[in-house]
DNA sequence: CGCTGAGTTGACAAGATTCAAGGGCCGTGG
DNA sequence: CCACGGCCCTTGAATCTTGTCAACTCAGCG
């Protein structure tokens, strides 16, 4: 699985710390984290790393756990009305999948990992057992499903020079907000990916970063 | 406030039953609905009539409740990034607004209503109070959040026929899943509401419109 | 060392925006 | 009661953007 190379934009690598993960206060509600411990996660079976091209999880399948991404990004690509397939986000390290998994019992997209990357996974059996009496679990829990709940900036909208700056500035964003190197991305994805992520073709995404490289 | 009338779609305008609700099973655990009633609603003092252009609430102040549509149709409204304002969706009755109200403490888009409309309002009060307790309550709340949290079909995409194909698909399929009278739309948003929604121009929506009805 | 797949670039065509004009409906004020 | 103005919608024509098609480079790999 070859990734490209040529922009001058480039990723950070190193795994998040937990205490920038969206599941921290979930983790620590759940004892799966030392109270004390400010970052550093307990030696836990629960994180695993996983090869470029993998899946996390399939679409239609019976939800089994959530996940949060440590290290590496990871693409949700969904089936569309017409019977092909789009991608609807990318996911860098902290942010958390699978949240649907609570009302479907069902994941709705297919989660597929683009790089080497590491993840933890905490079974909704241990959100279940417990979900229905600690009362702070399930505080914690609405509070993460709440805030996933608003609405994202929409990516797709405007003229293509907009839409790749604003893919650009989201990203940047997102690895800004958990302490990932963001002044210098490099994209792990493939033009055409993020071609499908926007709603244009691979020539007008190359075409757009050029223009926007030769502008520093 | 004048709205269109040339097209042949045409809206459902009847309030919804409360069994066809989102807020339903929440409502129920709460006792806000006597568990025998199939449908009926208790006489409760939670639900208003509110006129066309209102707000139900406001970006950025602090969130006081969930809301849910009887009648009528609203529209979410937010800020963009470049200081304008985008529209974000169009919701039916059965429908729940303000679900980011638990991560946030307060509400991130307008919601404006399109026609004289009706709501309920469930205080987060009530839930507040319980959540930590009930445990029922609990599992409801987050099965409402967590189906909220999966990604929609994105309808401001593909060519412009497609995307109002798209958007009147979605309507109609959301009417139809609450019984709501969907072979024939009304539609309660002007073209310029339409063409907001879409990423497009007012006049490749009209255009669009035409095509199709031209078309049978 | 040629193959393959990703990325870039150019030329042209298709599609959407922009600009301009006109029609219909409604409320207002003479 | 009617004329007027405003707003929403529609339509046409010119222009611009993007999609499409094709050719080419480059890097990695057998």
């Amino acid at each position: 699985m070859r990734r490209p190379s040529t922009t001058r934009f480039h990723d950070a690598t190193s795994p998040i710390a937990c205490a920038a993960c969206d599941l921290n206060s979930i983790c620590r509600v759940m004892g799966l984290i030392p109270p004390e411990s400010p970052g550093p996660r307990l030696s836990s079976g629960m994180h695993r790393s996983i090869r470029a091209g993998a899946m996390l999880y399939q679409a239609g399948l019976p939800a089994s756990a959530l996940f949060a991404i440590r290290r590496g990004t990871v693409k949700l690509v969904s089936a569309t009305s017409e019977g092909g397939r789009r991608i609807v986000s990318f996911h860098v390290p902290g942010e958390v999948l699978g949240l649907e998994a609570f009302g479907r019992g069902t994941y709705v997209c297919d989660a597929i990992v683009l790089e080497p990357a590491q993840y933890c996974e905490l079974p909704l059996a241990l959100l279940g057992d417990r979900s229905s009496r600690a009362g702070s679990l399930a505080t914690e829990l609405i509070k993460l499903l709440s805030l996933a709940t608003a609405p994202r900036r929409d990516l797709a909208r405007g003229k293509a020079r907009e839409r790749v700056v604003n893919f650009l500035l989201d990203l940047s964003q997102r690895l800004a907000s958990r302490g990932l190197e963001a002044t210098e991305l490099k994209l792990s994805m493939s033009r055409l990916e993020v071609a499908d992520l926007l709603d244009m073709r691979i020539e007008a995404v190359s075409r757009a970063l050029q223009d926007l490289n030769r502008e520093q």
